[in-house]
DNA sequence: AAACCGTGGAT
DNA sequence: TATCCAAGGTT
């Protein structure tokens, strides 16, 4: 148990001696002591169990600081599986953040539906322009903090993944593994300024320093592939040794979370109205908040009870026989919605003209600025749209 | 500081 | 079905 044939032992402080280490890992496995994580045990474990990611230089190939800031922006609160499709089109139609800048601001933000957190959009179309007017990227933590869309843990990633900064950027595999090393059980996100500093800790050794992109994706991969929130793989983790939930036997307690309030149930109704031609009548949605600047079928307010039927007329974008075509269940982050979608057919859309809001001819519906839940109420219709 | 801000996959 | 939660930021 406290030999490792895998994880070659080097790392803090190391005396210029072999023989006391396995002593200090006894003396440790009584005790429940501090031990500094190796950096360089972990390094040694990412060479070989580096993921290959669509944003991600080969060794030794130089970054692409655009790259890395537009995943970087993506992958905040979503999935890699969910980034992907949306990166690989974002690259090839924006080749550089120039191409980006340079966008209408309506295209970014149609490419981005379904990817969900809006202001992520539209902040980074305010960024690359940005960008584009500074000439670079800024290459310090402070200098792309101050971008629009980039915080603090987006400006340590960028900084360390595309220059080389000894950083180490705290997102949720990082809050987990360092809450799981050293068994920190104060609920988050109180505890978040602990393991921050914790964090900080882990990179001190000079072969962390040397290599800040490598160690900062190495924690990346160590989370997201080891030390995972369920069933964490400690069998194979090279952090085994250092870690103290580990020592607990029940890992996957660790991080310990605030009880979340529960979510409240919202309700509207939302209007299908079609011409002759398929054409769908939308509007856009206020610049700011849900959704912001988004697509979407005209609709009633989304309140705490069904509305009444007055309130549904009032909301119409015309009087017609609007039919009830079916309901959907949304979830947001903070509540649940359930749309009412009624249908009703118009011979041609010049009567609403005097209205806000705009035809969306049968073909260009897929290329629309519409979020999920707008896509779940146009599929209802027996002319839904299909992706 | 606490609330707001999406979505879909896994369990 | 219900819950969790994913490379968080802004107000």
């Amino acid at each position: 148990m406290f030999f490792h044939p895998g994880s070659g032992r080097s790392g803090s402080g190391r005396v210029a001696t072999t023989a006391p280490l396995s002593l200090v890992r006894w003396r440790n496995s009584l005790h429940i002591a501090s031990v500094t994580p190796s950096a360089s045990d972990l390094l040694a474990w990412y060479a070989r169990h580096r993921r290959v990611l669509p944003w991600r230089s080969l060794p030794g190939a130089p970054t692409d600081p655009y790259a890395v800031w537009l995943s970087e922006i993506m992958l905040q609160q979503t999935t890699v599986a969910a980034v992907v499709p949306y990166y690989e089109r974002f690259l090839k139609i924006y080749p550089t953040v120039r191409h980006l800048a340079e966008a209408p601001l309506d295209d970014v933000l149609s490419l981005w539906a379904g990817l969900g957190y809006y202001s992520r959009a539209r902040n980074l179309h305010a960024c690359a322009r940005q960008i584009a007017s500074l000439g670079s990227f800024p290459e310090t933590v402070a200098g792309l903090q101050a971008l629009p869309g980039i915080g603090a843990y987006t400006a340590r990633a960028i900084a360390s993944i595309a220059f080389s900064v000894p950083v180490v950027p705290v997102d949720g595999n990082v809050e987990r593994i360092v809450a799981r090393l050293f068994a920190l059980d104060a609920p988050l996100p109180g505890v978040r300024r602990t393991l921050d500093a914790r964090a900080a800790t882990l990179n001190t050794e000079s072969t962390a320093r040397n290599a800040p992109s490598e160690f900062t994706q190495a924690l990346f991969d160590l989370g997201a592939g080891i030390c995972t929130p369920r069933r964490p793989g400690c069998l194979v983790c090279p952090w085994q040794d250092p870690c103290l939930a580990h020592k607990t036997g029940t890992p996957e307690r660790f991080p310990v979370r605030a009880v979340k309030k529960p979510k409240p149930e919202r309700y509207g109704t939302v209007f299908l109205l079609r011409d002759d031609r398929n054409a769908v009548w939308a509007r856009r949605r206020p610049e700011s908040g849900l959704l912001g600047g988004m697509t979407e079928l005209p609709g009633t307010a989304w309140l705490d009870a069904p509305p009444e039927a007055s309130t549904v007329d009032a909301a119409a974008p015309i009087e017609a026989d609007w039919q009830e075509i079916g309901r959907i269940r949304h979830v947001f982050t903070h509540f649940s919605l359930q749309l009412t979608v009624l249908e009703a057919r118009i011979g041609r859309f010049e009567s609403l003209h005097n209205q806000a809001g705009f035809a969306c001819p049968e073909e260009t519906l897929t290329r629309q600025a519409f979020p999920s839940v707008m896509r779940k109420c146009l599929m209802l219709g027996p002319n839904g749209i299909s992706g």
